[in-house]
DNA sequence: TATGAATGAGAGTTCATTCAT
DNA sequence: CATGAATGAACTCTCATTCAT
């Protein structure tokens, strides 16, 4: 009898969990072509196949299920990010490596992309934990010498704001054969590091990028 | 007789005029608080203080106000320009004095900031006459030797990318004292001036573009 | 569980054709009083005491509520007549038993009526079930040699005319005593019937409708 | 001075009228095309060429408007006639020629015939002056032994209705070739001529007609 | 009188949210 | 928990009518 309730209660557990796991692939969806503004819940719960109701169950308000689809989208990257991509290398790499992992993930999946950019436009306050991530790599830049002693605080506006823009080319197709290669190696100009070996860092590092991709898909297939 | 509906067809022209001026001054505000989106007829209305019938003699979808509203902020600040920037100046210091020029403006006046960002990210195609300004500034650079020949997509990702978030950072507070001149400095550094004329051309440009501000404005008065 | 959910599921559903019913029988007493053009959604919604948005759960424009009303409305006459109209009385008897019929729904209720003329006159397409049957009694008429063999299209015009003068008239109260009696003789006469004739036949048909129309009163009831 | 003042007042009397023809013409054309209640006030100020002021200059209600529509509408139906019907002719033809001329109108003159059918179904109270009339000649027919005595009520109903669904079907396009002739060759049956004789007169009183219509052109020309 | 900008009531429509089942 | 019918506030848009010029 006491098996029986708790394997009940597992099951009912795990489809709670597939339900929310449904609504919030839905929801990217949804945003990823009509945008988060102008998605309703109609919209979620119809591409999900559950009823209204049930999505008050999971998210008591739109924000929450605004956050959670962020938190969703922005684990999707940093997994992929994290197992393969070993602090040994050096900074100049890393960091090149992290936004060309970045604009391939917006190639290979547009939905994501739309969804991360235009999440960033709306009330909810920004993670920063990408932020702190590429602070660190640039200052280990400095500390191994091959950054340039710039302010962090430009830095940073240079580096997210050129990816954004780079994204947005990405995903209107305004993007050339070659954009994200040329514009990360002007990136590391920018930072110190001389024309050529920019070029090469930024070759080599997008073909890191891409089997990173690679190996990550093969894991989740 | 005829000097009489001659001057009441101007009466009545001005006043036209003056509740599109209203209905304008309005919507910026309005959009500057809530952004394009969440913006509604109704806002519009009540901060102009015209009747909701109003709105539609003037404007026949939200659409066309927007882009009206486009037009004006980006007239307020090409007319800036226009005036007071000569073309005999350098191209660095064009370049470093135009991108001043707009984080003053934004500085100066955060509702024209706040919604010329909005828009940017709305459903309106982009005026791309600023585009092609600071393109031709830019190869104006590299055929007087001072910027390095790199790729005018790639430049743009640049210059557009950073440009709107060092914007953002302004709107939102987050720009620390001195955040404009060492991003503009870092961006001409980029471009191939070494890091000490950058630095100087960036100050020197902040220093123009608050006085073409304020000439601008004596003149406004 | 299941029974649980099938018995719901049924509840839910005659819920759901109340509503409907209620909406229907509320469009039929509002469109009967101020026709189907000064009809608003509003009021259909006040007469069948729902909220605004239950309206668009049922019928996502008015033209969907319009048709639905018409057949609702026709199918009330159909129905009368295709239990109590054998086709073993004669050609002549039919017909003027179909007219009768429909005269005295009109007195009997008038909304029926209004409705069903007021819908004739709007850009829905017209239903020609009724063309069709009475074309069919008509050579049916011919064949059995009690009608004159003249042109179809002619015949419609007139008895489709005239018969809606008539209800026009009963509605309007401009209807003398016997009116429709005497200009359904009329008509049969047109046809080709002997005065006499006609009128008995008239006469007689109008005591068949009165007991077809009792009988399915006591059926409902 | 004083030939000046009345000269100036004439011209002014002259003027209103030009206007107030020009709003009626307006009018006949927008509700011919989107029937009474879709034409709004818009519309006809606009297809006058006046200002939506100078409507109410004139019609102070939209009621006001659609009763002179009526009335001069009527009036050019009644001037045609009036002018080149004598009543020495007998009453089957003067009735049959009146029914033609009725139908000749409609069918040169589509926007006539819409916007008296559709002022028809509306709220303004119906003008009679064409029922006398026809009931006169009913009775005249009557009085000299070529027309049964039925029920003038019922006649009424007969002639009317079957006239407007003709109507109808002239300006739907339904009606075949020849369809007038016959209808109004059935109603002379109906009333008690002998068919021979009834389409003999109904073929001769379309010709009439036209011929009436003729006329009246050339006058108006 | 003629004008047309301004008005605001009212119609149509959408959609987040509630709640009985 | 799941369901989906019902709700009503909020929004867009239309149009007859007014009124200063």
């Amino acid at each position: 009898m006491r098996v029986n309730l708790e394997a009940r209660a597992a099951a009912a557990e795990n489809r709670k969990a597939q339900t929310r796991e449904r609504l919030l692939d839905a929801a990217v969806a949804v945003i990823g072509e009509k945008g988060p503004d102008a998605a309703s819940i109609e919209d979620f719960v119809a591409a999900a196949n559950v009823s209204r109701g049930t999505f008050y169950n999971y998210f008591p308000t739109t924000e929450d299920l605004l956050r959670a689809v962020r938190r969703k989208l922005i684990d999707a990257l940093t997994i992929v990010l994290d197992a393969h991509l070993p602090s040994s290398i050096p900074a100049a790499e890393r960091l090149a490596t992290r936004l060309h992992s970045h604009y391939a993930l917006v190639s290979s999946d547009p939905a994501w992309g739309w969804v991360v950019m235009r999440l960033e436009a709306t009330r909810l306050g920004r993670t920063n934990a990408m932020e702190v991530s590429l602070d660190r790599m640039y200052q280990e830049g400095v500390a191994t010498g091959v950054f340039r002693d710039l302010d962090p605080v430009a830095v940073r506006s240079v580096i997210f704001g050129t990816s954004r823009m780079v994204q947005r080319d990405i995903l209107m197709g305004l993007a050339p054969p070659g954009h994200q290669e040329r514009v990360v190696a002007i990136l590391l100009t920018t930072f110190g590091l001389p024309p050529q070996e920019a070029e090469r860092i930024s070759a080599e590092s997008a073909r890191r990028a891409a089997e990173i991709q690679a190996k990550s898909r093969q894991r989740a297939a």
